[in-house]
DNA sequence: CTGTTAGCGCGTTCAA
DNA sequence: TTGAACGCGCTAACAG
């Protein structure tokens, strides 16, 4: 990269004003004549001056990204989360890097987007451990998560209500008259899992006075194959009907019945969690429980950029509504 | 963002050395005692220093960051390739901001990222119009395109034989027996379609003395639902069989025509083109032209740190290997 | 309303 | 092998 081809100085030479009067009306500052902002704006047409957002940064100490880290956009629920962050984003007109982190290398991750400079970060990971929980405080940085949950109930977030949304759909599979219902899970390392979507199968589970054995419950990791593959167990576990924590699994639960001649939802009744539109594509198409996952994203942008701003939150865990799209994979 | 924590100049102070040889050792300068050296770099750990990568790239003009364009990221086409992108750049110490820009605001996206002063850009949309070209031209930044195609043949490329592919499989399909195949295009003013899939499938069928009519090219937005509209247009046009350019305009395809009792492969075959693994979630799973979507990814971000450091490209247009999978949507 | 002057944190000659 | 000094392009007081 060579030196920049039209900075500030040429623009302020050109027009015979000074470097700072440029920087004023590229920045909107009222204090300037309005004649003498035309005639600037002319020359920074004319030149097509583009000002230098890293310069900018240094001086301000501003630099108008954030960072986004992701276990793997690949997963739709994920880039629809992406979707959502990115467009409020470029609203506020900040940039974001956006990180894959496969949920192993967070906390170098998080360093680097440090070194960035970037304003603030979204996290969509769901293992927080001592040691990021560590950098995040040391080098207070606004965080919040998005579409992930804190125990310890620290950094921001914005989900929601999973142990309901678990609760409600497990107890429509037990008026169904289901007295085995599997539950697919993710990795059993994410709380997400562990105290949230867990808990509320459980809870349902106990309050209809059934009986919870470990052979009910498998967790993959987030893909088809994997979904595919719990198929199996769950059928071997005796299991009537499941609930799966996300579609690309439920997909594979599925499909894997399907394939041994297990009738959905007449033998076989599957609920989903995140209702992308895989839900759609299925068929059947999976009964889901409804979540705003674009608007998650969106909310958590919001967030941010209020953290950011030094504004105090009105809510530290947003918690936004879900519902229920009964579909092909229930009666 | 108060002023930076710990800057070269306390490390320097507290080491007892000049702040350009702690520039040295954190660059990996080889003319520095190994003992100053290791004193630096203990100071370093000790006052957990971490360099300001926007000062370091205002001073050194190179930002190690990298843009990419991409219509939109909640497409899995779009996510793969995102994701090899991704793995490439982090292996070689870039970030990469990501911007959707929907095919809408492409050249204002591209200017933005130019203010961030990438050092290269990956575009993965299939609109280029002369607005967008004169700014690459004029600002000369390294721009490769990721699974997109210049009819023009200006910008370096990486993608599959396009043409062939739709060749074969329509000549697939050709070969059992269809006389009336479809073909389910994505928006036609991206030259993509009309001048390389399109024409793969128009040649089969001339090859092989076969009508074309208007009514079997049908065109959508490389979603479900279009798919799924589509789906009807292409059942009145008689066709019996359908090349899709998009897997969920695919499954959408399909799952019409399940819907209208119209059993798929026996009464109707469909070959979709990128294999992502929306091939394998609907019933019967789609048979598609193979792509290394991934790699095209990783390949692009390979040629674009190749063009940033000055070197030459072998290869202008890259032209990865694509195959065939025949799964349950042919015979 | 406008210009001058310091830095922002770091890379990079040029001397020593 | 090391350090001093300049500059990258811009923002932000501070004067005027």
């Amino acid at each position: 990269m060579e030196k920049q081809t039209v900075t500030i100085y040429d623009v302020a030479r050109e027009a015979g004003v000074s470097m700072a009067t440029v920087s004023r009306v590229v920045n909107g500052n009222t204090n300037v004549r309005a004649e003498t902002k035309e005639k600037v704006e002319a020359v920074i047409e004319r030149l097509d001056y583009r000002p230098n957002a890293v310069a900018r940064g240094l001086a301000s100490r501003k630099s108008t990204t954030i960072g986004i880290i992701v276990p793997d956009v690949t997963n739709v629920y994920f880039s629809e989360l992406a979707r959502g962050i990115d467009d409020v984003a470029q609203m506020y007109n900040y940039q974001i890097i956006l990180t894959n982190s496969d949920e192993k290398n967070n906390s170098n991750v998080f360093e680097s987007l440090l070194g960035k400079q970037v304003e603030g970060i979204l996290y969509m990971g769901n293992i927080i451990d001592d040691n990021l929980r560590d950098k995040i405080k040391k080098n207070n940085v606004p965080v919040v998560l998005s579409g992930s949950v804190d125990v310890e109930k620290q950094l921001p977030s914005v989900n929601i209500d999973y142990v309901s949304a678990m609760y409600e759909v497990t107890k429509h599979l037990i008026e169904h008259g289901h007295q085995k219902i599997a539950f697919v899970s993710g990795p059993l390392d994410e709380t997400i899992n562990t105290e949230f979507k867990f808990k509320g199968y459980q809870k349902a589970l106990v309050e209809a006075g059934l009986d919870y054995t470990d052979d009910l419950l498998v967790s993959g990791d987030y893909n088809y194959q994997s979904g595919y593959q719990l198929g199996a167990m769950v059928h071997d576990s005796g299991a009537t009907a499941a609930v799966v924590v996300d579609d690309e699994m439920a997909a594979g639960v599925l499909n894997y019945m399907t394939d041994q001649d297990v009738v959905t939802p007449d033998d076989f009744e599957i609920v989903t969690l995140n209702n992308s539109h895989i839900t759609l594509l299925t068929r059947p198409q999976l009964s889901s429980v409804t979540q705003p996952i674009y608007d998650i994203g969106a909310v958590s942008m919001r967030m941010l950029t209020k953290l950011m701003n030094g504004e105090e939150l009105d809510t530290h865990d947003m918690i936004l509504p879900h519902g229920y799209a009964g579909r092909g994979t229930t009666k």
